[in-house]
DNA sequence: GCCGTTTTCGGCCCGACTGTTTTCAGTCG
């Protein structure tokens, strides 16, 4: 049993805890002790068997058993005991909103409680408003918390979001009000799934602005209003929380508003090591007094908070408490990747395959935007559903995609067209066309669409195989993710960078804001092991060039910087690379 | 359940909002 499998069991048991109404404080050593885990290096299976438990910060003595018992066995008779003494839906309850473990455990114990359907039930028939601690508002909540679940997911994509987010803000940069404000959450972390919109303003006047932001065409319904703080529910589904600050305190409050929680609290503990508070209204030089305004350090900028803290500014994209503190105290966080760095895409489709635009169009559109490059990588044959190329009619497109670079050189253009394709993986990690053929190509982008389903070594292996080939450039969207819908496929992603790094083949980030593929989470071991990155749009259409973007900010998000991007780099460059890399590995 | 250069016991991040309550618990972020 892997990290992930087993950081995912201890925090269903910190969820279980809860819900039997044990003390707080064990639950959340289950989440610090999961949260611990996944950061250690190396694998947990070495660790168990060398005994090295202990050296976890936040793994005691019970822990330690279980973690072992786990990784050893691959169960553990204690989460079985619980998951056992837990019906299942009360699990789901808690994803109605208003509801918590507390409330659930009253349910459960005092009404009979176990599923959804039978909450609606009781509430219908009044039975909840009747109990301790409740009452009508809250039973009348509950039955819409119910409602709002059934009728509107509660996660969205970041591509989704980001746009609703932004329109809102430029909503409150126009009232006069205003004197700052800023996305603020997970939306500013560049979280590739968000759960609602957080937006921060400081004024003199926060009831104006709440009324404001109350009043927008785009807002449904107001679900909660209060002098500082606002909820919406915009259309489509997406909530939205305002909160107004005083401008003194807008950037201790932009900080905490972003986080995440785990970064809020590393950072919280910082100050308390040096005898200093933090909290939304700003950086105090007292261990008590919270508001106390002349105890506050004054504080113009999130930078200074942060230097009064000892580090040097850390961009809200890496605030996930993943390292970023350490490496802030260490010097300088380097420049990130800026999505202007790109200068082209080395994985997309045209209506070669199951892309909706032609070659020349694709050129013109491309050159427009103003980008260096672009790879034309259409699918192999064993993708037949998108139309997959089989070896001759990739040879007939490389004619024309020849035919087309003449004629931009012809007009002057410096843009070109690469030739490529995006070789289907086989089961057995073969690939879907002879070396003969992808030797002709300019780069080989080798992916997995076909059985999702196997086991995590098969996939690991065929993955390794396919980095292997020594005429593959790139690993497609390694896991086949697609974020709300499907799950990653199993696989090993250390023992596949780890062959990526030995063979020097490049890894995706494919940046369809349904991918985001491979996982930021898995980059800085990536990056440690000198493996590439190229951010790829894998565009169907012209408008998904504008991916671009959105890979860039995942990239932002892993710490990459512009040399850890292959297509950051000028044509001629990126070519040679292109051909070393061939010429490297056979 | 974890942790300790004040502690092996008594803490554990902290504040706003809501609703049900006459001073607070639960939920949320």
């Amino acid at each position: 049993m892997d990290k992930e499998q087993v950081a995912t069991i201890l925090r269903q048991i910190a969820t279980l805890l809860d819900l039997q109404g044990e003390n707080p404080f064990k639950s959340r050593a289950y989440s610090n002790a999961a949260r611990a885990i996944e950061s250690v290096p190396g694998s947990l299976e070495q660790m168990v068997a060398e005994n090295r438990l202990a050296e976890i910060k936040g793994v005691g003595d019970a822990l330690q058993k279980k973690i072992t018992e786990l990784v050893t066995t691959g169960r553990l008779a204690y989460y079985e005991e619980l998951r056992a003494a837990t019906p299942p839906g009360l699990l789901v309850m808690l994803e109605i909103p208003g509801l918590g473990p507390r409330k659930i455990k009253v349910l459960h114990e005092q009404l009979g409680i176990a599923t959804v359907e039978q909450l609606e039930a009781a509430c219908q028939q009044g039975k909840v408003a009747k109990l301790a601690g409740f009452g009508e508002k809250t039973q009348a909540n509950i039955l819409a918390g119910i409602e709002q679940r059934r009728s509107y997911a509660s996660r969205h994509l970041l591509s989704e979001v980001l746009p609703a987010g932004e329109e809102l803000l430029e909503c409150l940069r126009g009232h006069d009000a205003v004197s700052r404000c800023a996305l603020a959450g997970s939306l500013r972390r560049y979280r590739e799934v968000i759960g609602d919109i957080d937006l921060l303003a400081s004024s003199r006047r926060p009831r104006e602005v709440i009324g404001h932001f109350a009043a927008r065409p785009a807002v449904e319904k107001v679900i909660a209003r209060g002098d500082t703080k606002v909820s919406v529910l915009l259309r489509g589904g997406i909530q939205a929380d305002l909160r107004v600050v005083d401008d003194a305190e807008f950037a201790a409050a932009l900080m905490y508003f972003t986080g995440s929680k785990e970064h809020n609290i590393a950072l919280r503990q910082r100050a308390i090591d040096r005898g200093l508070r933090l909290n939304e209204y700003g950086l105090f030089r007292s261990k008590t007094e919270t508001r106390d305004v002349t105890l506050r350090e004054p504080c113009h900028t999130e930078e200074e908070i942060y230097q009064k803290l000892g580090l040097h500014y850390i961009p809200p994209e890496l605030r996930e408490d993943k390292g970023e503190l350490a490496l802030a105290e260490a010097g300088p966080i380097p420049r990130l990747l800026e999505w202007t760095d790109l200068k082209g895409s080395l994985h997309n489709h045209s209506t070669w395959s199951d892309g909706h635009q032609p070659l020349r169009e694709i050129a013109d559109t491309m050159r427009e935007l103003g980008l260096a490059y672009w790879a034309v990588t259409d699918h192999s044959k064993a993708s037949f559903q998108a139309n997959g190329l089989d070896a001759a009619r990739l040879l007939l497109q490389l004619k024309e995609i020849e035919a087309v670079n003449t004629e931009l050189e012809q007009e002057g253009a410096e843009f070109r067209l690469l030739t490529g394709v995006e070789v289907d993986i086989h089961r057995d990690g073969g690939l879907d066309l002879q070396d003969d053929v992808l030797a002709r190509l300019d780069v080989v982008v080798a992916s997995i669409h076909q059985a999702l389903t196997l086991s995590e070594s098969e996939n690991t292996r065929r993955l390794i195989a396919a980095a292997r080939n020594p005429h593959v450039h790139i690993l497609g969207h390694l896991s086949g993710r697609l974020l709300l819908e499907r799950e990653p496929c199993k696989l090993n992603h250390q023992a596949v960078i780890d062959a990526c790094a030995e063979t020097g083949t490049w890894i995706e980030l494919n940046a369809n804001p349904r991918r985001l593929d491979m996982d930021w989470r898995f980059w800085a071991y990536a990056r440690g092991k000198g493996v590439k990155c190229v951010i790829n749009c894998d565009a169907h259409r012209r408008a998904e060039a504008g991916y671009l973007r959105l890979g860039a900010a995942m990239a932002r998000k892993a710490g990459l910087t512009r040399e850890d991007v292959v297509n950051t780099w000028p044509l001629p460059r990126l070519r040679k690379a292109l051909r070393s890399l061939r010429s490297r590995k056979s």
